[in-house]
DNA sequence: AATGAATGAGCTTTCATTCAT
DNA sequence: TATGAATGAAAGCTCATTCAT
């Protein structure tokens, strides 16, 4: 019987275990202070190590930011794909789906969508954090945009300006996150998908039932 | 016989006038740099004026960007209430108003998103950030709850959850402000505005040619 | 009777009068600890001033240890001009005072040698510090050539290859001031000025009573 | 039949070796960075070993840099020994050798110089510099006297002060030495060498053509 | 009311050193 | 013997704030 060894958490981490553990715990930090009041000491006291371990593993503290943000933006990426998958057949179930996913607890809790938003709040002084948000949408618009025009199609509506549609979604998808990250009372992921819903059964009343 | 006094006008300038002056520099200065790297000395620099001047005369940095986002509010409100008195009598004339004026140049030009964003971004972590942050939509939402609710009456519209409503059309505005501030493909104002329109149309077709 | 004013040494000094005493803190500190280990502090807590007094008078480290070497550079200078200014007529007086000059207590004292040492120490890898290192005898060789060939057709002496002679001497001159930093029995500016004189007497005989 | 163990060689280097190859290292390093800005890691990156390897074979980085400096002293003397060793009989022909030893490419090409004035140019406040580098000339110096003693006897040369002689040759071959370093226009090892022959060859007429 | 030299706390970053492997 | 991830003290620098003028 061989004795187990001690595990020794703090040290000899695998470089990609320490690098996650460091974004988790910038995250963290940002969530609470914001982006302005998070040091790099906040960051590695959060992660429970030392002083110099983000320029080990990050180099500089902008690098860590990027890469925060580059984190975030696989994690939204992957839980909508996920959702799209697992979803069933059809342009409606879809697009359900696909916009439902926005509110699930993994990518859009209090903590995430602080940090979304500290980003793009200085996304205009900075274009790396512009490029990233960008990319955020891009795949994400021209699934949505294709699944409008299947839906649209399927239900012969007319009057539809599909790329207006998509904009109108995706600027109430982000409006309902800062909805969420700021209203006064209490307005939460499940009151955002409500009015996500409703907005579907509306102008889509023919496929009303897969919108709830 | 006495002696005028030389007048020294910008030494003389009322205090509220230098207020302005620094609310202005801060807002410029928040812009261009982000909130996290706006400094004392690149606000007194732009404001063309020296050093402890901010301390002179909002005692503290804090003070002085809690005024800066108040300001940024009253001129917010102002404006779209000075749009509503405008509007052509009628629930349809008044929301077209009332939602249009999110685009108005005065209110949402790239700079003034940028600044907006810029606070939203730290609302979390600073109460009085998100305190503002909520003023500013309260009486903006009861004014575009009553409105559509009026218009609802007028139109006869069926199955409506006007709250839901309510906080989707403000979701979208936000979000439609995002999506100038953010978009690579250089979506501005009045792209925002057709935005919102097409939903509107959309959503009340009887009143549709109001909505342009 | 007017009460004599306080004078507040610290605080609000022209702005001259700082920079050369951060100057003259920082050749203090490179002569104790060396320039490797003359850290910000040293230099404002000898000045007695405070931390961040060095950034707010030369931007930063690397320009202030510039300014010191330039200083450094200016005052030898000065020094052997006035020297030459007040010495006899003719050659062989020239140049004795201007050889001497290098020995004289302001500019060759240890401290002062420690720190030039220093800095030619990282004359190879600081390109700026071996540009001002250089100007330093570019007007000295000169002028000493010159003295020398006057001295050569005056005394009419053979076989002397002027330019080789007067990289002699100067090479003579820096290593005496090397022996003088670095020599264990307390070799001193006084023993060195006799080495040089000797040199001369033995080089120049007809002038030799001009050599003491 | 026994399987031939690999062979290891960079692992299994004698502790010899591996400090050599530290100690080459750190020159290169001293030459290129100066003494301030080499780090351990630019001395172990350099030697193409790891992080740690300096402290495990030096103690610690102090301890390096006192080896280094010397194992030049050792190179230096045991060239000019190597030198007098070679040179033909006779107190000049011995002199010329020792004084030409100075500027043979292993002991005084660029990079070495910039090593020797590093360490000089912290040696007023390492005291363990300074010894090291006063014993660089001890022996060398007595020589050099004794040669001088002889050579004097020999020509029958009056006048000459023997020690004065002495530290001034010392001090020219070390000012030679900074002037290869520094000077703006190419001056070399031959050039400097022809200055010291020119000296001799002024200082002790009757023996001219040994000095070339 | 306004200036700007000065302060000093606090930040990011570097780097000699340690130590589990 | 050698590695390199991790540490943490100490550095340079920034900047909100103070205050003599």
């Amino acid at each position: 019987m061989t004795a187990i060894p001690k595990l020794q958490p703090t040290r000899r981490a695998a470089k990609v275990v320490r690098r996650r553990q460091l974004i988790d715990a910038a995250i963290e930090s940002i969530a609470k202070r914001g982006l302005g009041d998070t040091t790099l000491s906040h960051v590695s006291n959060t992660a429970g190590l030392s002083q110099g371990i983000v320029n080990l593993h990050f180099t500089n503290k902008e690098n860590l930011l990027n890469e925060t943000l580059k984190h975030l933006r696989g994690e939204y990426e992957r839980n909508w794909r996920a959702a799209l998958e697992k979803a069933p057949e059809g342009p409606a179930g879809k697009l359900a789906a696909l916009l439902k996913s926005d509110y699930q607890a993994n990518v859009s809790n209090k903590k995430k969508l602080a940090v979304w938003f500290a980003f793009w709040g200085e996304a205009k002084s900075r274009p790396t954090y512009k490029k990233i948000s960008q990319e955020r949408m891009t795949d994400y618009t021209e699934i949505l945009e294709e699944l409008l025009t299947q839906l649209i199609k399927e239900g012969g509506y007319s009057d539809i300006n599909i790329t207006s549609m998509t904009e109108g979604i995706t600027a109430m998808a982000d409006g309902l996150w800062l909805n969420i990250l700021i209203s006064a009372c209490g307005f939460n992921r499940s009151d955002a998908e409500k009015v996500m819903l409703q907005y579907l059964r509306q102008a889509f009343p023919k496929h009303k039932d897969t919108f709830y």
